[in-house]
DNA sequence: CGGTATCCCCCGCGATACTG
DNA sequence: CAGTATCGCGGGGGATACCG
């Protein structure tokens, strides 16, 4: 697999930049707003540190990103002008993927990348004025996964925690869900309403809690996008 | 490499069917028209045979394309809806590609491929009513390039034809032409008219025919895409 | 935290030859 | 024309350990 296509074709060159293994994703990542290091693998648990220190020195060699050396020794990554406008893109990838892939299968699910998209995607503003903490238990997990299976969201007026080890708050609302049914709820592909109806998701604790806490969450940023109309036969 | 994200994230999941390495390239060549094997393969001289085939054959497992086969033996590959639903991302790969990239690089020099794209952009309409026939001679060429250098284009009313040896008819139109100017031209980095001023590019023949001939070229479907505002500095 | 450095395996891919 | 079959390699990338 020598690199590049050997075809002067726009298309081509930019496949080479953009169509590489993970590059769409660590550019989602960027978009998402994530801008440091760690930050970034933590949407992309299963790329390697190294292979993904070596795309973003490939993002900043084709003028994607730009790299910022803070002086406290982090990195700090921003997209450029050029990269900015690889946002349709990432757009149109997403709305496909929503509208003609099935998504939740069992090789995808992960509890602590549902949370952690999760975790972005609080209405801050609907929160009530004091802390609330939300403690999430998955079941329904894969075999093979190896990751948490229970988290806290410290929810305040103006953040977002997200712990995966107690942080000794008490805790205010339980959530004790089928991972694959918070997934499909994440995705827009079932109402969180109907989850809870067949009992997939369980909401524990003060009445006005359970009764907020769904208006808190945006899910993702795909949920909506229109299915295709299902052809005469299909 | 194993395959696979393993993420449920829409973007994650279209990027396992679209940006496999080649794919795009093949979805664009489906886009431009063509239907057969070694008409896609034409396309794309680079790629391998065993993985063009392995790279369409997943491309109809995602439900992407087609395949039709033909009574005669042929087979014939369809984009399905969801695959034409890809139109938008061919489009602003090579608007991105356009914009951000140099394309005209020794490595991506390609007569022949230039020839098979030129050819299908020919505005038929304009055509005379009887056949002309256009010969091409490249220099300026790379020394690893091991394709053709001279082409023999009939232009006819309802079609054009490539030919990579004489066809045997009278030519009406010399086209003498450096292989990196004739890329530039295509690809809207450089004007006809200037390549013709430095003798980059010379035209030989009738002069009726001479005068009309830039009229027939389309040039390449992003020559027209406006280009980034230089930024103060740059 | 944000990376390097090293080792090594595996498989993606090209090359080549063959077939209906 | 449109593939299939087989072989062998090279380097992409994972695992692991280390560093400023």
């Amino acid at each position: 697999m020598r690199s590049g296509f050997g075809q002067f074709c726009p298309v081509a060159v930019a496949c080479e930049i953009f169509a590489e293994r993970w590059t769409p994703i660590i550019l989602r990542e960027l978009f998402n707003g994530a801008e440091h290091f760690n930050e970034i693998h933590r949407g992309i648990p299963l790329i390697s540190r190294p292979l993904l220190v070596k795309r973003l020195r490939e993002l900043e060699a084709a003028g994607v990103i730009v790299r910022e050396a803070l002086p406290n020794g982090r990195g700090r990554y921003c997209l450029s002008e050029a990269g900015k406008e690889f946002a349709p893109l990432i757009e149109q990838l997403g709305t496909w993927g929503q509208r003609w892939t099935s998504r939740v299968e069992r090789r995808n699910l992960d509890a602590g990348l549902l949370m952690w998209n999760l975790r972005r995607r609080i209405v801050l503003e609907l929160l009530p004025p004091q802390r609330v903490v939300v403690r999430f238990k998955y079941g329904g997990i894969p075999a093979a996964y190896r990751g948490y299976r229970v988290f806290w969201l410290l929810l305040e007026r103006m953040q977002v925690d997200l712990c995966v080890v107690d942080p000794g708050f008490e805790v205010d609302l339980y959530v004790t869900a089928d991972l694959a049914a918070m997934t499909r709820v994440w995705l827009g592909d079932e109402l969180l309403e109907s989850a809870l109806r067949t009992r997939e998701i369980e909401l524990v604790g003060k009445g006005e809690l359970v009764k907020a806490f769904p208006s808190w969450l945006m899910l993702s940023r795909f949920a909506g996008v229109p299915r295709p109309v299902a052809a005469a036969g299909g």
